[in-house]
DNA sequence: GAACTATTTGACCGAACGTTCGTATAAAAA
DNA sequence: TTTTTATACGAACGTTCGGTCAAATAGTTC
């Protein structure tokens, strides 16, 4: 075991970042094997052997994604201090993520979750997931400031928390529409107006 | 031209009528031509000619909406005293027409845009357009309720009208994932507080 | 260098895709 | 009644879909 990759984790890897990109513009069923194997310049069974089927390919293409939020949003975010700094900075590093186009259709989840919201089977299970583990999280945090005296002890942190994410979501959704910056504007002076700071 | 539709003009709006319903749930892309004859009970052909494409038939399918939208939500919302009321109206006539699945996929606009949100095209503009329609609608009646002193004179209307939406859209997405009612009340205790009443 | 395993390829499958075409039928117009 | 027009059909087009498989290529181990 040295430090580098097995050739075929290598271009799993690839493969997914790809997949992720294409699934933020075009969703995860506009995410087909040949169309990734044309653009990575791999033959279409040679992308498809990683992942064995679409199915699978679709679900390895969401837990990407998730490791590439905890590692751009939720581990830095959780280095701030914990309560309502740390619940703004979780925010903010969501939105620096969605506005900076990590991936080029903004947040995956926001895009993947409203394709699937209506759906059954085991990628909607997944997206639904996490999307669950995000607001726990938030919600966790929200708790902290309010254990801590930072909100009001009546605080409803779980309203709080959809109020957040609702904003962050349309800033992410109303950014790609009207393509400026202007939602993010508005998503954070609503959410700071919530936290009181 | 008595009271009936053509003949034609009645299997084409059976024809949206059913189309709306598949692009909720599975998108402007998962609506197909075969599909769509396939639940009808018509032929492929028989249906792809009365658009001619299917890009032309994706256009159909949102105006459709918009005119079910109008019918159910705008109309009935501008019947109320204007200003706030006609805003908490609008807002809870759409969260109605979200709630009570008019469309099985919730609402149409909040699945379609985030599906073409990143993408080009003709599609893309059209959603664009009625979605920007909605917004200055609400944008409109905020400005008469701040006219008429029924909000402070220095509400921020383009802000409240963005918490609006975003509280509304969350509830229709959130209601899809979590599969219950209680994201709505979440939505309107939001608005309502921002509304004062 | 041989043997073995991991990886990738290219040729292929049946099904579904959007689309075109010629034709049948039924209502409306002449 | 004849002619025209609107409406729907069935068969087929080329393309792409997800998926399979044996053969070739590369890397590692002996």
């Amino acid at each position: 075991m040295d430090g580098r990759l097995a050739r075929g984790e290598e271009t799993r890897r690839a493969t997914l970042a790809r997949a992720v990109d294409i699934a933020t513009v075009d969703g995860l069923e506009g995410l087909t094997v040949g169309r990734l194997a044309g653009e990575l310049g791999f033959s279409k069974s040679g992308v498809f052997a990683h992942f064995g089927s679409k199915e699978e390919l679709q679900l390895a293409t969401v837990e990407f994604a998730t490791q590439v939020f905890i590692d751009q949003v939720v581990r830095p975010g959780l280095r701030a201090p914990r309560g309502v700094p740390r619940l703004m900075a979780l925010f903010e590093l969501w939105m620096r993520f969605s506005r900076e186009r990590v991936f080029p259709g903004g947040c995956f989840f926001s895009a993947v979750s409203a394709e699937f919201d209506a759906r059954d089977g085991r990628v909607r299970d997944l997206v639904v997931a996490r999307n669950r583990q995000w607001a726990g999280l938030l919600v966790a945090v929200a708790a902290d400031a309010v254990a801590d005296g930072q909100l009001p002890a009546d605080t409803d942190v779980d309203q709080l928390v959809f109020e957040v994410n609702a904003l962050g979501r349309a800033a992410n959704e109303e950014s790609l529409t009207t393509r400026d910056d202007t939602p993010y504007t508005r998503a954070e002076t609503g959410v700071r107006h919530r936290l009181g700071v």
